[in-house]
DNA sequence: TCTGGGGTCCTAGGACCC
DNA sequence: TCTGGGGTCCTAGGACCC
């Protein structure tokens, strides 16, 4: 029997997943400095190449960018994700005509194993290339294409491939020399490694180890002693050393959130409840479609942290479920009577939100010893598919229940949202002939 | 006025058990 | 004077990711 191939993995990562969005449907966004803002237009999460330039940081606040508006004209949108999670699904169809071999990593990034369609290809690079063509044809999404031999090695590529326009987007540091890969890595920062964050960093910085190649020539025992073993991991698979495997099949999600921050400050129990009813609908519409119950549930409230000089006050409470369930009218209650427990007068709410906790499978129900359950849980799970259909077919919030309230005034900012041009038929696109 | 949201994994330490 | 040792489970907190 032949030895089986060593892993070739490739990271395909879309630049700037939701400006690159943004511009598939609206070419005006070309050539120009301009951000997708997170929740709230709170802050920037995207940035155009032009945005960039303007040294524009993740995560800066939007009121702080006004000056650059009237400057240079930038271009602040609203985040439309129900538009970027539909296109990551379209790109996401691209890869899968390559290899069966994907796991979908986040909603602009996707690992793939390249080995099993390695004979149909002259190298992986090339490979590579042709995803990149592909999915640009197909979707208008440009994407960066890394590949390596073990999957902190590809995103490595993938960070190169980015940074170096040279490279045509593809990076394959399975054919690297040793001798180009220490000149290489030695000039990489070692926070741009997959898993060493902030805190890391500084701490390997105090042991002299700045660079990607300081790491990779690290002791991963040593290592071990002095992190956990997943910066053990790490050091092993910069060093070629395969520990993380694809993962094709989702596993499913271990709890659910649902929270948001406030359009405007909120002072009352209502309508607090009714922002909380509406955030548990939106988690329990994801638990359903996972087709999962949930065991607890965990409610927060908080005022402003960043109003210092103001009264502050946060708190939080888990509400164990005494059946498990996917019903949204419970886990309303549930949550209400959590509310009930904690909320406080005389303070301004900024935030506030739900956990759905103690998940597992719809099918492993456990029946109660204590109540006669078996119909009621029947008569929910048809009134909850029934809701479930009905939004899925005329959009979400077709229909809701009562407490979630009905003009939700404390619902987030969203002044300058595109329209959801692939999925909502009164929103498509346009064209006109000449 | 204005500062996001949703996840995972690991470890240490306490409670508890035999 | 003197007070075991080993194992499991749970939780909170910290770190990371996008």
């Amino acid at each position: 029997m032949p030895a089986p191939a060593s892993p070739v993995y490739a990271l395909v990562d879309c630049n700037n997943f939701y400006v690159s969005v943004e511009r598939v449907f609206n070419p005006k966004l070309e050539h120009r400095p301009v951000v997708v803002l997170s929740n709230n237009d709170g802050c920037a999460v995207a940035r155009s190449p032009e945005a960039k330039a303007l040294g524009i940081q993740m995560g800066a606040p939007w009121f702080q960018l006004q000056p650059l508006v009237k400057r240079h004209g930038l271009i602040g949108l609203s985040s439309n994700y129900t538009l970027y999670g539909d296109m990551s699904a379209r790109v996401m169809q691209v890869l899968r005509t390559f290899t069966p071999d994907v796991e979908v990593y986040s909603i602009d990034e996707s690992f793939l194993r390249l080995e099993r369609m390695r004979q149909l290809w002259p190298c992986p690079a090339a490979m590579g290339q042709a995803i990149r063509t592909q999915v640009r044809q197909w979707t208008g999404i440009p994407v960066c294409v890394g590949i390596g031999p073990t999957k902190t090695l590809a995103k490595l590529a993938n960070h190169i491939a980015k940074k170096h326009p040279r490279c045509g987007g593809v990076v394959d540091m399975t054919t690297f020399p040793e001798r180009e890969l220490v000149s290489l890595l030695s000039a990489i920062d070692v926070a741009k490694v997959w898993g060493v964050g902030r805190r890391i960093a500084a701490r390997l910085a105090a042991m002299h180890i700045h660079t990607v190649e300081d790491l990779r020539r690290a002791s991963p025992k040593a290592i071990r002693l002095q992190f956990s073993v997943v910066l053990e991991r790490t050091v092993a698979e910069l060093q070629g050393n395969s520990c993380l495997a694809l993962e094709d099949v989702a596993p499913a999600k271990k709890q659910i959130v649902s929270s948001k921050s406030f359009g405007r400050m909120v002072l009352t129990r209502d309508e607090l409840g009714e922002a909380l009813s509406t955030y548990v609908g939106r988690a329990a519409e994801k638990l359903r479609a996972q087709k999962s119950v949930a065991g607890a549930l965990q409610i927060f409230v908080m005022t402003n942290v960043f109003r210092e000089t103001e009264p502050q006050y946060s708190n939080g409470i888990v509400i164990p479920l005494p059946l498990p369930t996917n019903d949204t009218m419970r886990l309303v209650a549930a949550a209400l009577y959590g509310l009930k427990r904690i909320y406080k007068p005389g303070y301004a709410y900024k935030k506030c939100g739900v956990m759905l906790m103690d998940l597992s499978p719809q099918h492993q129900r456990q029946p109660s010893l204590l109540a006669q359950v078996d119909d009621v849980a029947d008569h929910s799970n048809a009134v909850m598919s029934v809701l479930d259909s009905i939004n899925a077919r005329y959009g979400r919030d077709t229909l809701t229940i009562a407490a979630a309230g009905i003009r939700k005034d404390w619902a987030a900012r969203s002044e300058n949202k595109t329209p959801c041009y692939t999925t909502r038929w009164s929103e498509l696109p346009k064209a006109w002939a000449h």
